[in-house]
RNA sequence: GGGUAGAUGGCAGAGCGGUCAAUUGCACUUGGCUGUAAACCAAGCGACCUUUGGUCUACGGGGGUUCGAAUCCCUCUCUACCCA
């Protein structure tokens, strides 16, 4: 199901085949958390080219649960989307739901963030909530610290994701041994260990003993800096499969990816282009040549707020290099600012739609690097 | 012509003798967001300076009372409403 195909360096290109179809790697995935990636319809993703996308478990199943995801006939139809779909389990929001849960050994007792009802959310539920998502690459059920965590604490967190994928593990083998091979979902394992470097090496053993259909490196992002993430992933890589897709969580600034690139990894998700577009901070190139280094050593861009009074008469684009929608239908940066200080929907569409397609097109210029090497 | 109520920072609107360069909201400015409780959050928003502090100018104009006034008094101007 994953295909090595060429290296640069440390940095690998390969294929990954999904029960919705084949995705090249390293790829970018944008993030539909409840569903919807938010402002931003199919039209806009067959323009941006994004070949899978990342929702969520812990949502999903508050809304629309997980009744009527089997009524309906999973997310893909839902959304009317028919391309790859990745879940998270519901991990993240063990961290950043921390005030309205209580950590189990067996699991996690959440309470809805919407109508305060109460939930035991164990790693079988998790399975089973994915399960009637349909999506294609699933990831186990995990808890982890911010940074900094003790020792102590970190040990638990691998202690715990450990026992919880295997649960994961044995509800999905037993699910997916009824299933035709064409349909079988792919389940992910999550390294943890904080920036303990002896943890995290005995996790990446502890879930390869377990036997994944990719692994994760979760846990980063949290509060360190870059400096410590790249240290982890320098520790953890080595210890991954080369024949498997490895995964950095919700990571990252663009730099981020690269370096992770580089150290090897070929999946990644992040709020930050679609969160920041809203918010009016928008990525744009500094060279007209291409985002990346042909040898991936460097990433040229820099990020501007198009929400500053700077830009009120600007009749650039966003970014005149680029060739998404958004800057090549013409929209000035005066406009956008416009929309902006209007609170017009628009504006968010437009830079989520610039954002994105940034994202994407700097992983298809890293691909690219990367084959021709 | 007579009466009543008002006039506060870009706007709205508190304050009614000192702790007021002035609550709060909006607007504005600048930051921050990393497996999305995020169309969110934080800071700033009279001027100047030797900037955990200081000086000056400010609550319609002018004058006064007081140690001290956005706050009390007089007067002028303007606004709204009511009566002629």
């Amino acid at each position: 199901m994953f295909n090595l195909k060429a290296e640069l360096g440390g940095a690998r290109r390969g294929t990954l085949r999904t029960a919705h179809g084949d995705i090249e790697t390293p790829f970018f995935m944008p993030i539909a958390t409840k569903g919807a990636v938010k402002y931003l319809d199919n039209s806009d993703f067959k323009q941006l080219g994004n070949q899978i996308l990342l929702s969520n478990a812990y949502h999903l199943y508050l809304r629309p649960g997980i009744e009527k995801l089997n009524s309906f006939g999973h997310l893909h139809k839902l959304m009317n989307w028919q391309k790859p779909i990745l879940t998270d389990s519901g991990g993240f929001q063990v961290f950043s739901l921390a005030r309205l849960r209580k950590l189990t050994d067996d699991g996690v007792v959440f309470n809805s963030h919407i109508d305060g009802k109460e939930t035991f959310f164990t790693p079988e539920l998790s399975m089973e909530i994915q399960d009637a998502i349909g999506s294609d690459i699933r990831m186990c059920f995990d808890y982890f610290p911010g940074y900094p965590a003790d020792y102590d604490v970190a040990k638990k967190s691998v202690y715990l994701t450990t026992a919880w994928a295997l649960r994961c593990k044995q509800w999905h083998d037993m699910v997916m041994q009824k299933r035709s091979k064409s349909v079988r979902s792919l389940l992910f394992g999550i390294v943890q260990g904080s920036s303990y470097k002896d943890l995290r090496k005995s996790s990446a053993q502890q879930l390869l003993a377990v036997d994944f259909d990719g692994y994760a490196i979760g846990g980063l992002a949290v509060g360190e800096p870059p400096e410590i993430m790249y240290e982890v992933l320098d520790n953890v890589v080595p210890e991954l499969p080369t024949n498997k897709p490895r995964y950095l969580m919700g990571v990252g600034q663009p730099e981020q990816v690269l370096e992770a690139v580089k150290r090897g990894v070929d999946m990644f998700d992040c709020v930050l282009p679609t969160r920041n577009a809203r918010h009016g901070q928008v990525y744009i190139r500094t060279q007209q040549d291409g985002l990346v280094a042909q040898d991936l050593s460097e990433i040229y861009y820099e990020k501007i707020t198009i929400k500053g009074a700077i830009h009120d008469l600007s009749e650039l684009a966003l970014d005149p290099f680029c060739e998404c929608y958004t800057c090549a239908s013409g929209y000035s940066r005066a406009y956008i600012r416009h929309l902006f200080t209007i609170d017009d929907p628009l504006a968010k569409k437009l830079t989520s739609i610039h954002n994105l397609s940034f994202y994407v097109q700097m992983m298809a210029e890293i691909r690219e690097a990367i084959d021709y090497a």
